[in-house]
DNA sequence: GTTTGTGAAACCTTTCACAGCA
DNA sequence: TGCTGTGAAAGGTTTCACAAAC
């Protein structure tokens, strides 16, 4: 899992990068194109030789917005909290958690991994001071929608939200949902589905390998 | 947030079900008609009344599967491990953890939020005779694999996994990730893509409301 | 020779619109 | 009248296939 870059190759084809996703080189080159088109860059591959790693990568993180940091608000240090402050691993990625915030006053003032839990009265000031565009939710359902609300009015730009439910937000606020029944669901009905398929092949004598 | 049934309205159309999804009644009712083939069920919506709830929803859960129990094994009671112990709420989802492994023998004989930590060479008997067919990995990225492998060969049939990398396994069974770096890449994503075609609108002065 | 970028074809999903039923 | 189920239209995505570029 060593970066192909390190490993001598700094070029890739459609096909190749095909076969490490599992899917046709045709579907990578059009994918490429709007990528280098949505960056308004004209760096594409090269006919006949392929696509420079180092120059693809950075088109791709200007597309997904990892060329920049985001600087983000911990709410809530329950369990889900304190592992994801245990992490650590964020701030490679372009996520630092540079603050966290709980509803709890037995919690504020509390050192968490080395994160120094602030009030809820703090965290307008908090938002604007670390210019904090993504909020990670990390409450109990109860409080989720309040939290919501509070994060809406104080400014956030997104909000990656742990508890088990839908939540409402303003308009140009942007939601991912974590939750891990509706995942385990998902599992469930892959299995259950492959079940059935696979039932189906041998009651009428396996057509054609796998569906 | 009260189930609809309990609200004394034990019939929905696809407009209502519609509107509180976001979606048009139509694609509802396509999705719906989906779901009564596929349970091979001849309970169907009546027309001029709409769907009824109680049968609906048991369709539903059934072509989901969560209509059954799903034992789950969990494997690593690291720091994400120990927050989804304490959560306690996938038993009521259907989805109880059954069993606890982890590869550190110091782990191992400890209680955690109730369930005692097994070691690792008990794995399959664990598998066999709680009849587990899904396992929850949250162990660090790199005892990932090793730690798929071994469910793979222990005779499970989905894996969640936390580990933040794609893991291979054995044909036949299923995968789902809950990466939480993915899964803020994916907001920030949503963000840029906001904050441009704001930025377009305002050129070319606001066409038409959202994009 | 190899590989890209892209029209055209095939395929899948969503929406429309309406006959038919309660 | 109100609503479902579905054929047809519209829209979107994936795959094919090949001229042009290296």
């Amino acid at each position: 899992m060593r970066p192909i870059i390190e490993q001598g190759q700094n070029t890739l084809s459609s096909r190749e990068l095909g076969e490490k996703l599992g899917i046709p080189g045709a579907q990578v080159r059009k994918d490429l194109a709007w990528v280098v088109k949505s960056r308004g860059s004209d760096e594409t591959g090269q006919a006949g030789v392929g696509y420079n790693c180092a120059a693809l990568c950075e088109s791709v993180r200007r597309v997904i917005g990892t060329h920049r940091r985001w600087s983000t608000l911990l709410m809530g240090v329950g369990n889900i909290g304190r592992a994801l402050l245990a992490y650590e691993g964020f701030a490679q990625d372009g996520f630092p958690i540079v603050a966290v915030v709980d509803a709890d006053p037995r919690m504020v003032g509390k050192k968490v991994s080395g994160h120094v839990v602030s009030p809820l009265n703090a965290m307008q000031r908090l938002i604007c001071r670390h210019d904090i565009t993504i909020a990670i939710l990390a409450v109990p359902r109860s409080a989720a929608q309040a939290a919501a609300n509070q994060l809406c009015g104080a400014g956030i730009r997104g909000i990656l939200n742990f508890a088990p439910m839908r939540i409402a937000v303003d308009e140009g606020i942007s939601v991912t949902n974590i939750d891990v029944s509706v995942s385990l669901e998902q599992l469930s009905m892959d299995i259950s589905r492959r079940d059935q398929s696979g039932r189906r092949e041998q009651k009428r004598g396996s057509d054609r390998g796998a569906a």
